[in-house]
Order: structure tokens, then C-alpha cells, then sequence
DNA sequence: CCGATGTTTCGGCGCGCAGCGAAGCATTTC
DNA sequence: GAAATGCTTCGCTGCGCGCCGAAACATCGG
């Protein structure tokens, strides 16, 4: 019997941060800034249907834990999620929630318009999203400047640029500070614009004739 | 206004999940299984510190959620991690778990061994999985030959072999079947063996010898 | 200054759920 | 068949925590 700590009382760092994004409430605050959005408590705790005394309270947890950042501008607190790491997380533990059953609901909204293109965090998700890797993939920094990246923004190392696992699709679309210029890019030419109330991302009419060209 | 439900109420697939991971006591029962391992329920309500009859519970519901994966022999009832969609998602949420302060403690027991080489599920994690990953990347196909690796594992799709964002590296470790072919490879070669009651990994004399010059 | 707005702190209420022990069910052993 | 082992079901208890309203604290506008 060794006396060192056992693996078991070690093991759920894990835990604490599952308990955290567990409460249904706090669920629906990172939900609703999942989208890479920056808000106020006050439009965060109506978003999450709750009183913004209990909002409060929610989101100095989820400072406390590392999954939410907030900056102070005048009377207002504009909170953030706090990096692309949480945003993984969210997403691989959704990919979990996936069950089988009810495979047909891809096929109605919400879920629809979220499968095509939506935002994850900084960056983009769903049949785009991974078209876009796969493109990018195949094709190297030649696609980016193609699509008229600027060459600054090529990844220099292995966190600029790296695959996510993708929640609707099953399959890896592209994160990191690449990712996140790209989802800029997109939206300045106006290829693409974000859906009201929404993480979803629409395909501008520009955004089908170029867009799709590089895919 | 519109009439459809509204993001807010559709995110929180992953809320459901989250809470199941949340509680300590599951926590440390899917910690138990992380390893790979396949336990009977006695096994799993020791390790976690509780009753039978509360781990029974906890149990159930890993099961309802697709969690865990369970197979009835005899009198026992085995337990294991259902997927590896499960095991990324622990990780995933390990990797935010990762506060700044203690960087030191990678150097003491018991994370030192689990930062060196552990198991993920079914696959090899840690400094170890990074350099194997890497290695992979450089010479593709080749390089499992030179590990001497059976033609037939090498990976057909993407879910096949895919990265997985490491926790105590922060780099990504290869995940999907053919790193668990390739984990089965070097147990049974005897270049690595499982440490008694922990999820970490030794590197024997031979895998000196053998493994790290393939690295 | 003073009232308005945005946010946090505090106190108290109530539900949900993890915990245990005892009893029930299944399977193996002798 | 009876006793032993492994696991689950049931009923109960207690604590934790999410919730709100009221009040305190901050910042902005006039």
C-alpha cells in the first residue's frame, strides 16, 4: 500500500469545474456568451431567465472558476468567456450530450440553422466550419491567402491553429487565434452575418458566391 | 419577436452532462474508469468511498446518460467509460480545471508520473502521447511500420486517429482506434506497463531502449 | 449635489439530491 | 436447497445551494 495520495482523491479537478457549468442557469449564461459576445450582467441574467441579485452571484462563480472574464466600464461589467479552452470544453461535453435518439431534429430549428454555420466562441463551427478546415487542410497557407487572409495572420505554432472536435457534425473544424482571424475576415466582407439572439451564422448572397468558390 | 424556443433554452444540452460529471463522488468513479479499466460496481463504490447502494445509484445514472457502458458476468456487473467522446470531454474539462497557481506541482508525486505518460481512455496521453503524436505528424504511415505496427491498424478515416487537446501538456496526444492499437502495441511489447491503482504509465528498459528511439 | 441606473451583498426560504441501512433479487457455491 | 456473495431498490434524513427581495454600493446624468 503506497501512502501517496490515491488517484481517486487526486482525479476530479474535473469536478468542480463539471458542478460549476452543471446549474442549469449558469448553463444558459455560458450559452448565451458562447458566442463569443461580450455582456453586461444585467442582459446576461434576463437571457438566463433569472434575477440579477442571483445572476450575480452565478457569474462571480464563474469568474471564481476561470470560465468567464470581466471588464469594468463605468456602471456596467461586460463578461466574456475567458478563453478557447472553455469554449473545447463546452463543445466536447455537448458532443457527449448528443444522444442518439432524435436524429431527425438537424432537420428542424433551432438546431438547422446552428448545424450549418454558427460561432464558437471566436471562431467557426458546424458544415462550414469544417468545410473550412478541410479545405485548409488540403490546401495549407495557400487557402488562406486565397480566401485574402493576411499573411500575418498564419499560424506559427501548433495552439494558433489546431482541430475541434465539432459538436453537429462529429468531425474537426478549425480553433485558435487562426481560426479567429478567419472568422473576422468572413464576417468584415460580410460572407457572412450573424443571426439575431443566436450563435448561428448566415451565408450573405457575397458569402455564396465566394465563399463556397474556396470549398 | 419570433415564436421558435429560444437559444437560451436549447443550449443547455450540455448542462445535463456537466452535473453528472459534477458531483464528487461520480467524479471519482469515472476517475477510477479513466484508465481504461473495466471494474464490477463493489469495485467502483470502494474507490469512490461510498456505500454500495449509493454507488448503485450513481452507476444508474452514468448509465442513463451514456457515460459509461455496462456488462453483466455472471454475479458482477462491469463498468467502463462507455466512449472516447467521453474520456476528451473529462480531459477537455481537466485542461480548464488547470488554475496557474501550483505550476510547481508537476514536479511532486502523483502528477509527475501521470504528466510523463499516462493512459486517456484507451489511448497513451501525457509527454509521452505529445511525442508520439508528433512523431506521427512528421513520417505518417512510415512511422507506424518502424514501430512496427500491423498494416491493417492504420487509420481509415478521421474518427479513426484524431488529436485530443492534453491536459497536463496542453498540446494535443493522438486519440481514436488506431492510438488504442497502438497503446495495446507497446503494452504488449512490454515498452510500457501500468502502474498498480493509477492511470499512469512507465516507460520499462525495454521502451527506453526501443520506443524512445522512435521518438 | 440628487435621482436614476447597473451591480453586488446579505438574510431567509425551500427544493433537490446525495447519503445510509435494510430488505429484495439474482447468481454462484457446497 | 441453503448459505454466501454481488448488486439494486426503497424509505428516510440532512445538508447544500439556487432562488428572491431588500438594502448597500458604485457610476452616470442633470
Amino acid at each position: 500500500m503506497s501512502v501517496m495520495s490515491s488517484p481517486s482523491s487526486v482525479e476530479p479537478r474535473f469536478a468542480r469545474i463539471a458542478a460549476i457549468i452543471g446549474d442549469p442557469t449558469r448553463a444558459r449564461m455560458l450559452g448565451a456568451l458562447l458566442g463569443g459576445a461580450c455582456l453586461p450582467a444585467g442582459e446576461i441574467a434576463q437571457a438566463a431567465g433569472v434575477n440579477a441579485s442571483t445572476a450575480s452571484g452565478h457569474l462571480a462563480k464563474l469568474i471564481d472558476e476561470g470560465l468567464l472574464a470581466v471588464e469594468a466600464q463605468g456602471r456596467h461589467r461586460y463578461y466574456r468567456v475567458a478563453n478557447g479552452d472553455v469554449a473545447h470544453a463546452l463543445e466536447a461535453l455537448s458532443l457527449v450530450a448528443e444522444r442518439p435518439a432524435g436524429a431527425d431534429k438537424w432537420q428542424r430549428e433551432p438546431y438547422r440553422s446552428l448545424k450549418f454555420a454558427r460561432t464558437c466562441y471566436r471562431h467557426l463551427a458546424g458544415e462550414l466550419g469544417v468545410r473550412v478546415y478541410e479545405a485548409y487542410r488540403r490546401d495549407g497557407r495557400a487557402w488562406l491567402e486565397r480566401a485574402g487572409l493576411d499573411r500575418a495572420a498564419a499560424p506559427q505554432g501548433e495552439r494558433d491553429a489546431y482541430p475541434c472536435l465539432d459538436w453537429s457534425e462529429r468531425r474537426h473544424h478549425l480553433a485558435g487565434r487562426l481560426a479567429s482571424s478567419l472568422l473576422d475576415h468572413f464576417l468584415e466582407r460580410r460572407w457572412l452575418s450573424r443571426a439575431p439572439q443566436s450563435r448561428a451564422l448566415r451565408l450573405t448572397p457575397q458569402g455564396r458566391r465566394s465563399l463556397l468558390e474556396l470549398l
